[in-house]
DNA sequence: TTTTTTAGATGAGTTCTATCATCATAATAA
DNA sequence: TTATTATGATGATAGAACTCATCTAAAAAA
């Protein structure tokens, strides 16, 4: 038993730096993980449901995810995308429970589902996690604030610019990457129509900054991108 | 001199119900009290400015003001009006204390300089206080998405409803007042060009749902203004 | 396999929004 | 006071982006 828990704390190192490490002692980090469960998502399979509240938090180990919303009439909007290892729905446990967007899975993910109520517990009696908490929460603040900037400012040609590089640096880590997301859901990152963004992918491609074959993207010139996500 | 403080605090039971209360105790808001400095603000002047280091927050206890942001090109964008009494500059604090955008009085305001470092220490010894913070931050990033989903998937006029609607329930309080913006920062609030407000006004106007004398509007159908607002 | 559905691609037409030019009025400075 | 500047207002024009229709290719289902 404890042999095996050792082997789960080994073979998933990230869960523990993130978790514990130099914020939360060995005592607590048992608590949170007697108590988490290791859960896998399907593509497609919502991780937090908007609208519903939240009753644990997901840390994912392996996968990736969209942060999605979807108004009254039913347009979707992607907020960000964020991939392993990361811990999701950390921003309304502690305002209200309620999750005001859906977190849904692009690609088959695996991770452990973390009880809201425990960890509130640990927060309580630990201020340097808290602070910890404060920090993440402090970056998503910051990351959105962002977002909205570049919404309001930069035109689509702008933002898809922006987008292909943010994917190419923070998400995939490589000048070629596969898209997991369908062109409709690369609108609904960048905040347009489906066509917008097809039309643009091939004004760049035969501007030579980029290379798409449908989903198989050559980033050729990050510079030119840069230049064009700047002027907006 | 204890006396003084006494009716320091008598006539400022704001600042005494916001930082102390329920979440620090009478020692540790006389540490923070002790730090903190009178200041009055005019109208334009900059509170805390976007892009450099944060060395204190600043709580309001009378005035209106914006938070701004401008790009490289020298556009501005509005992220938000607050009102006194508010606690201002914290989502930064605890991530990195650059100021990703300014604060502005848009009136004449006066308020407490706090400082961060005295802030920190009572933060790391209470975790009451910090799960406060932690509640203000995830409040301050909830406000920015839903801002930022609004942007996204509402035009122009949807989005001038929404904001007048606003201004009058959440800053005026009434359904009467007299705007402390200027056409050209109403533009910037909303994320479009100056001409596309006073256009929208003056058919909000023109249909009766408002009425516009210069800077004084009076609400008159918030009914009406909510159906535009949802709808787009 | 074939059929059906979904995703990607493209162009035309329309709507929305920004920009520009101009003018009137209000606020401020000389 | 007058002169100057900033703000508000309006219309015309150009550009950006959306919607719609259509088509092809790929994926999924029968």
């Amino acid at each position: 038993m404890e042999n095996n828990k050792e082997n789960k704390l080994d073979s998933d190192k990230n869960l523990l730096k993130l978790l514990s490490s130099q914020y939360i002692t060995e005592d607590e980090f048992e608590q949170l993980y007697d108590s988490s469960v290791i859960i896998q998502f399907k593509k497609g399979e919502v991780l937090l449901k908007q609208g519903l509240k939240t009753t644990h938090l997901v840390f994912i180990t392996k996968g990736m995810v969209k942060f999605n919303y979807q108004d009254n009439s039913g347009k979707n909007l992607i907020l960000t995308i964020a991939k392993a290892p990361s811990i999701l729905g950390g921003a309304n446990i502690f305002y209200d429970n309620i999750n005001i967007f859906s977190i849904t899975a692009i690609e088959d993910c695996e991770g452990y589902l973390i009880d809201v109520e425990k960890l509130k517990n640990i927060v309580i009696n630990n201020s340097n996690f808290t602070l910890k908490l404060l920090e993440l929460v402090s970056g998503m603040f910051k990351t959105s604030v962002f977002n909205f900037i570049s919404l309001a400012h930069k035109q689509v040609t702008g933002r898809i610019a922006e987008i292909l590089l943010y994917l190419s640096r923070s998400i995939y880590e490589s000048d070629k990457f596969t898209l997991n997301l369908s062109r409709q859901e690369f609108a609904e990152f960048v905040g347009c129509s489906k066509e917008n963004v097809i039309n643009t992918l091939r004004k760049f491609h035969n501007e030579g900054i980029i290379e798409v074959t449908g989903k198989h993207i050559i980033i050729n010139d990050p510079e030119k991108l840069n230049k064009i996500s700047k002027v907006g």
